[in-house]
DNA sequence: AGGCATGTTACAGG
DNA sequence: ACCTGTAACATGCC
């Protein structure tokens, strides 16, 4: 999936895209994504004006008027597509954008809307999702119960995580995966983060040095905050929301690169990968240490 | 052909 | 209550 630097970028994108534009219709080619769409609900969205585009962790919130609410979460290969009548390919094809008939069958849902443009939402693997609920209940949504701070504001910060793995038992790897602990971290950052860190994924939480908790904090919000500004990473599934791909993509320095040679220049060690909670995990046994 | 993939959730068992 | 592992969802790629 998008984690939430790709999400962040979306949002921005899509702020400067769609906001204050109105609905005129939505065309459902595919009801069952992750939930099944709910018919009626979504088209109550028609006529609504979207008033503004919200991030938490890496869910999008899309408020309208009559204070209806969209949720959507873009799971593994969610993606958004602007599509403006202004560009002349408009009109011979509407998936101009879309390198070819394969694609096209992923676009699930698309909005028109009455200024001219439209927001097609693309999901190959339909791990996504897209809900609609009235703003009060948005606030108590079973998605963001669980949700811990974050990474990004003040509240996620070294006291926050000292006590959080107070008395755990679990490795640092699954923590920081973990939503509860902090939201909208996944496993590619996950990796980056522990590799620039050079803490072992496998390290025990209740054997971390004060200073490795702080560099931990330090070089979370460092690492995203730098995907955000080069407009979020890609694998091959992520494009913000106006198609170019993210070009964050080639700066990895462990995830993805088992069998290639660490990144640091002065290590020679090769990337290993082991998993961890099911998910696979980069590290260079020389670099991070246990 | 089989294994793997950016995520979330549920459940079974210890 | 906490923790772990596994599976499910659907599709494409190597």
């Amino acid at each position: 999936m998008p984690e939430l630097p790709e999400v962040e970028v979306v949002k921005m994108s899509l702020r400067k895209k769609i906001q204050n534009l109105t609905i005129k219709n939505v065309r459902i080619n595919e009801y069952k994504l992750r939930y099944k769409i709910d018919k009626e609900k979504i088209f109550s969205l028609v006529g609504k004006k979207i008033t503004k585009i919200q991030r938490r962790s890496k869910f999008l919130i899309f408020h309208l008027n009559n204070d209806l609410a969209m949720l959507v979460h873009l799971g593994m290969t969610g993606k958004f597509f602007l599509v403006n009548r202004k560009n002349k390919r408009f009109k011979t094809s509407f998936y101009y954008h879309l390198d070819n008939e394969k694609d096209r069958k992923h676009n699930h849902v698309i909005f028109f809307f009455k200024e001219n443009k439209k927001l097609i939402y693309n999901d190959v693997r339909k791990f996504g999702f897209i809900k609609l609920y009235n703003l009060n209940d948005l606030k108590k949504n079973s998605h963001f119960f669980h949700l811990g701070p974050e990474p990004l504001e003040k509240n996620y910060n070294f006291n926050y995580l000292k006590r959080f793995i107070k008395n755990k038992k679990r490795t640092i790897k699954d923590i920081l995966m973990d939503q509860k602990c902090v939201s909208g971290l996944g496993n590619i950052y996950v990796n980056e983060i522990l590799f620039q860190c050079k803490i072992h994924p496998l390290k025990k939480v209740k054997n971390l040095k004060n200073k490795q908790i702080i560099k931990i904090i330090k070089f979370t919000k460092k690492i995203l905050l730098d995907s955000i500004k080069s407009g979020g990473s890609s694998i091959k599934d992520f494009s913000s929301s106006d198609g170019k791909k993210g070009i964050f993509q080639q700066k990895f320095n462990v995830y993805g690169r088992k069998g290639l040679k660490c990144s640091n220049s002065d290590c020679k060690y090769i990337i290993k990968s082991i998993k961890i909670s099911n998910r696979t995990t980069f590290y260079c046994a020389n670099c991070q240490k246990y």
